[in-house]
DNA sequence: GTGAAAGCGCTAACAG
DNA sequence: CTGTTAGCGCTTTCAC
């Protein structure tokens, strides 16, 4: 392969990326500099700083000026120090190894999380982990070493230890997702109603062999949407017969999909615990010869941003992801400065339907022929 | 809707989540304590913890021993404070709305990130912004607050001001991707690889026509990507004519497919920047009455986990972005801690072959027609 | 109003 | 090898 470096444009950009990287630098800036510049005493300079009466409007702006001519801003370390709060939250995410990357979950709620956090001069320091054990330890971490003042706990398990073991470590912290609503925050995300309304939604269109991909017990969210559709489909006078466990991965939700299609009472509509698995869902079917939406019918949950732009588009539940984390953030930093926690409302979940949910199919019609 | 409260299961489980929350607890141990216990100073205890000479071993085995009966763990604020150093590394995400979190780019270079950080004892702070001023700002807190001690820069864009903002302010960084290789580290992630395999694989399948769907000519990779499918195609004596612009979304996927099979021309084949795009394009191409890959070869970048599970199967181009995490991470904690970088090596792109590309339609056959 | 002084919990010289 | 002594940079009483 000897390329022929012949008519290469204004490139000279070697056709490779790499890391680069850059050192260090000279002293420091502290505040003893903004109180010499600015004539008076430090702690003058700790209270202009940080809002605090005893100061003079015209003082204070003097000091404010010298600190911005010096660019000089209080140090994180120091400060977390004299006032014992690290002034930073902590959030560890239990690493299925190829769900986080596809899990939209993630990057939202922590965008939601910094919404607020960064209004509050709070940080967010995030640690990964591979194993529960892992993650016990990484919680008991931050606890101990004081790096954060309180944590997330997300993905709340069926008996979890995280919210009683923290209570004990004496770490303040907010659970996302607990049906219990155990201390605060009456407010709730309702991975339920979101369920119902797919049942609901596919009943109306004449299914009654409505199945459903869960995504594993051990979660409580994954549990919530299952117990939902089998409670909605009872409530509908319909046996909630199908069911097929998957792990929120596409390879399990393809599985699942051809184990529910081979029963002999093979459903004409399925509910999937997310939209990975629904997607890959509906490639499973397609491959069997069926046709989406007019043989299968297919609900995701989530709502990801290529969900509209599969074919065909899916319809699904849209949870406001970002919101939580911004409630949550909002939550912990009230229970942690012992402020009373503004009442939070989240937005209701949204159901989407688009092109992957129809009518049911005419009985004598199941069979795949023909085009459209 | 009046639910029948009947039948339930053994729910009581109101099937409502919501966030619970709970809060902090009594004194703390410090230095002194674990110092009294083993009956040594407080230095010894310190030295003990820090691996320094100094302490007999016997000595140190009862520090050790005092530390762990009273669970004492050495406290990050003060720690860092007396050391001048955060331990702690700086992350800013630049939030586009949409696309953080479909990008699989976010959560698998944390994790790569955290692989390494983990084991060196350092924390990863993050800040998700919504703007380049917000982010610029950001850089600088980080800097003047001390809250970290190195950062990352990640989406590397062209002209991009932050290595030598950066570098002004004294910050050590590592930034991922650049083409220039300025600074340290000859290892280098290498999209343009990707890319031209994937022109020399349509081409080897008698494609001529292959059209690009970039991703923004701002960002350093894109512009690589479609540097290097020019450059391929231009060494193979083919005309790099299908230029479209993406962003990187799937409604930019979709629309630049469109736009590429409006032309007279229309290609047989199309690159996306990334996996997004290009399976929005193979709705796209879908709804337009084309078979891909039958009528048009699509390939990919990324390879996301969904994309085996799409119809078709996606071919596509794949990085392990896991792997430059942990590299960056490396790096950048030996540029701080002034050693010397262990040499890294990155693994070659991978490009893998599914089921959207296929060998070039025969002229007179281009027509959508019948099946498989 | 303002400034001196005592920590926050640890690290790191420095004598013993 | 061990203990004493200053800080790290800021916050926060408490006199002035």
């Amino acid at each position: 392969m000897t390329a022929t470096p012949s008519e290469a444009p204004d490139s000279g950009t070697g056709a490779r990326d790499s890391i680069a990287a850059a050192a260090p630098r000279d002293r420091k800036v502290t505040i003893d500099d903004v109180a010499a510049r600015a004539g008076v005493s430090k702690s003058a300079v700790s209270f202009a700083f940080n809002g605090r009466p005893g100061v003079g409007e015209e003082t204070k702006e003097r000091i404010l000026q010298a600190a911005r001519e010096l660019e000089w801003r209080p140090d994180a370390r120091a400060r977390a120090l004299s006032r014992s709060r690290a002034q930073a939250l902590g959030l560890v995410i239990l690493r299925d190894p190829e769900l986080v990357s596809t899990d939209p979950f993630f990057a939202q709620f922590v965008a939601g999380v910094e919404s607020h956090l960064s209004t509050v001069g709070y940080a967010l320091v995030l640690q990964v982990v591979d194993g529960q054990d892992a993650e016990k330890e990484a919680y008991s971490r931050f606890a101990r070493e004081a790096r954060v003042d309180g944590v997330f706990i997300t993905d709340l398990r069926v008996d979890d230890e995280r919210p009683s073991a923290l209570a004990a470590l004496g770490v303040p912290y907010v659970v996302l997702g607990s049906p219990e609503g155990e201390g605060s925050a009456p407010i709730g995300l309702d991975d339920a109603a979101g369920v119902r309304r797919a049942v609901r939604h596919l009943h109306a269109l004449g299914h009654q062999r409505i199945a459903h991909v869960a995504g594993g017990d051990r979660y409580v969210h994954s549990r919530v949407r299952r117990e939902a559709w089998e409670s909605e489909m009872r409530r509908l006078g319909l046996e909630p017969g199908g069911v097929a466990q998957g792990d929120f991965t596409g390879g399990s939700g393809a599985r699942a999909t051809h184990e529910l299609l081979d029963q002999t009472e093979a459903p004409t509509a399925i509910i999937y615990a997310n939209d990975i698995m629904a997607i890959a869902g509906i490639s499973a079917a397609i491959d069997r010869g069926l046709r989406v939406p007019q043989d299968l019918s297919v609900v995701g949950f989530d709502d990801i941003p290529l969900a509209p732009y599969i074919t065909p588009p899916l319809t699904t539940v849209r949870q406001d992801v970002f919101r939580w984390g911004n409630a949550c953030a909002r939550t912990l930093v009230a229970l942690i400065e012992e402020r009373e926690h503004a009442p939070i409302d989240l937005p209701a979940v949204e159901f989407v339907v688009r092109g992957s949910t129809a009518k049911v199919p005419m009985p004598s019609e199941t069979l795949p022929e023909g085009n459209e």
